[in-house]
DNA sequence: CTGAAAGCGCTTACAG
DNA sequence: CTGAAAGCGCTTACAG
């Protein structure tokens, strides 16, 4: 391993000049710089980063807490939040499937300067600590009580009150819903919406109609009667939705002339599925850009104001919702 | 900061005592263990790893290289080889669309006890550099021409053998041929097996028909033409399948009655797609789960015999492909 | 069973 | 413009 006494030693000089001329630190004569720059290229010399982060206290590394579902779901966000870290000169470091407690763990260990935290559940007394001893954090979604917290917020509450307030304008009922099983906040807030978009227009909802992912795979009859009885569907994901549409396919159901059809997603995952469904707009990508510059802006200026963003989702019209001329 | 000077402070022993405690070393009287623990618990103390790692030179951590196109198309891939790293007790550290000399630099810093790198490009003297130095490394696939490195590779060249040759027996000629335009070496080998097989059985192949992502995006009359002169469709991922099925489906194409089709992909990504298509299985998650395994048993270990295997493709049917009674 | 001390590879205030 | 020295938080060989 090269360290920096070898470069000093090949160059001719401190290893406080080599420090300091590798971290563009001070002046020095152009005979030393380029005696040190030529060292430490001949020796194939990096910089050690576990002495400098223990040094410095800086990592220049931004942890990643994310559940899986949304490595699957949303490949972009990931995509888009690693080089949202980049570009702004720091290193990502993905962790999955943490938990609040493990999370935290991470933070004092010292890897992080910061960490975006995605769909948290709610553990009190954990993010009370994490606020406690000031470690710079984001939020992204999630169960979170507190406020005194930076927060990035997609509406997914909205997602679900937009989509099931669409169709039922369109004159349904039966609205089947397509939900995860899987323990996280966003698929109670995009129910919620759902149901709470009946309530206001005094619509009946059976909760029957209330479709997981494993019924989806399974296919039963079950469900395959339950989709003659139906005239919408809203989805929660473009994954659902292509396991509805291929036993819809099977059913030579056709949407939307026989069933009315709206999913959670954004253009990359949707664009593909035929026929084009209308989407609610789930801005993963902005979010993640926001969260990204938010922590970074924090670190970097030490600025501590607490900032709280909500995001909203949107309906992007494709066709694939038919108004129904007369009421069930 | 709590450092370990707080926790031995507090339980009244030496920083050396906590050390040793901390890290299940030694023995020690019950009395202090307990004293020990329950400062380190009292002042929610964890080991800071710069230190640790510093001091030991040991990371326990596992750098991965991902070109951006398998976070997209295989997130099965990414979530099987954390979730194996984690199962041998280390942890991963991802990086998105490195080059493999911007790789051996964060090895040289010490990030890393060990780096898997997928699809790298051929870069000589990197490698050359990477081997010399010793640095535990895995490549997953890529264009490499040296034999004296752990090498983990699906064979992607028979995945495009086997796809072609299983539509050519069945009396195809004009296979259309959807592939990437990104510079990544698997989309080199499986067209060289697409052609391969067209070689072998004496079929002419033509260029016309091999499609790139932009030509799907585009969706341009002059492909809608030459669908209508193919009777047979090979993909290189469950992504472009889609983006042409859906095209066909606007058409009015059936399949297989009109095209036979198979695609390239694994089971979680092809699942949801209808018509179900005869697929090329690419054991991606088996692949990284040997990679993780022998990355971390030879870190381990020390052991530095070099390993080097090979995972086949292998077709499933699902009934796309349609025998034709008649040659063209 | 426990502690004092050395040292891992750096950066930086200080002195010159 | 340059260098000697302190010290970041740890672990571990050594001594007792």
């Amino acid at each position: 391993m090269v360290t920096i006494r070898d470069v000093a030693r090949e160059a001719g000089v401190s290893i406080a000049t080599v420090s300091r001329i590798l971290n563009n630190k001070g002046s020095h004569s152009d005979a030393v710089v380029k005696k040190v720059l030529n060292a430490a290229e001949k020796l194939n010399y990096a910089i050690n980063v576990n002495g400098k982060r223990l040094k410095t206290g800086i990592k220049n590394t931004i942890g990643i807490i994310l559940p899986e579902y949304f490595l699957y779901t949303y490949p972009n966000m990931l995509a888009t939040l690693i080089n949202e870290i980049y570009a702004r000169s720091f290193y990502p470091e993905l962790n999955l499937n943490l938990n609040l407690d493990q999370c935290f763990h991470l933070l004092r260990s010292g890897r992080y300067d910061g960490v975006i935290v995605v769909e948290p559940e709610n553990q009190e007394r954990i993010i009370h600590n994490i606020i406690k001893e000031e470690y710079h954090t984001v939020f992204l979604g999630g169960d979170i009580s507190r406020e005194d917290i930076n927060f990035v917020e997609i509406d997914y509450f909205q997602a679900g009150y937009l989509a099931a307030k669409r169709l039922i304008k369109a004159n349904h009922s039966n609205i089947m819903f397509l939900t995860d099983n899987r323990p996280l906040n966003i698929f109670a807030e995009i129910k919620r919406g759902y149901l709470f978009a009946h309530d206001e227009y005094g619509i009946q909802y059976y909760e029957e109609f209330i479709i997981d992912r494993s019924q989806l795979e399974e296919s039963s009859e079950d469900l395959k009667e339950k989709i003659d009885r139906t005239t919408a569907v809203f989805s929660i994901d473009h994954k659902l939705s292509q396991l509805l549409i291929k036993i819809l396919l099977k059913l030579n159901k056709k949407i939307p002339e026989d069933l009315s059809f709206i999913t959670c997603g954004d253009d990359f995952n949707t664009e593909t599925i035929f026929p084009e469904l209308t989407t609610v707009i789930i801005p993963v990508e902005q979010a993640v850009s926001l969260a990204a510059e938010m922590l970074t802006r924090e670190i970097l200026t030490g600025d501590r104001i607490i900032k709280r963003v909500k995001l909203m989702a949107q309906i992007k019209e494709k066709g694939s919702v038919l108004k129904r001329l007369t009421k069930k």
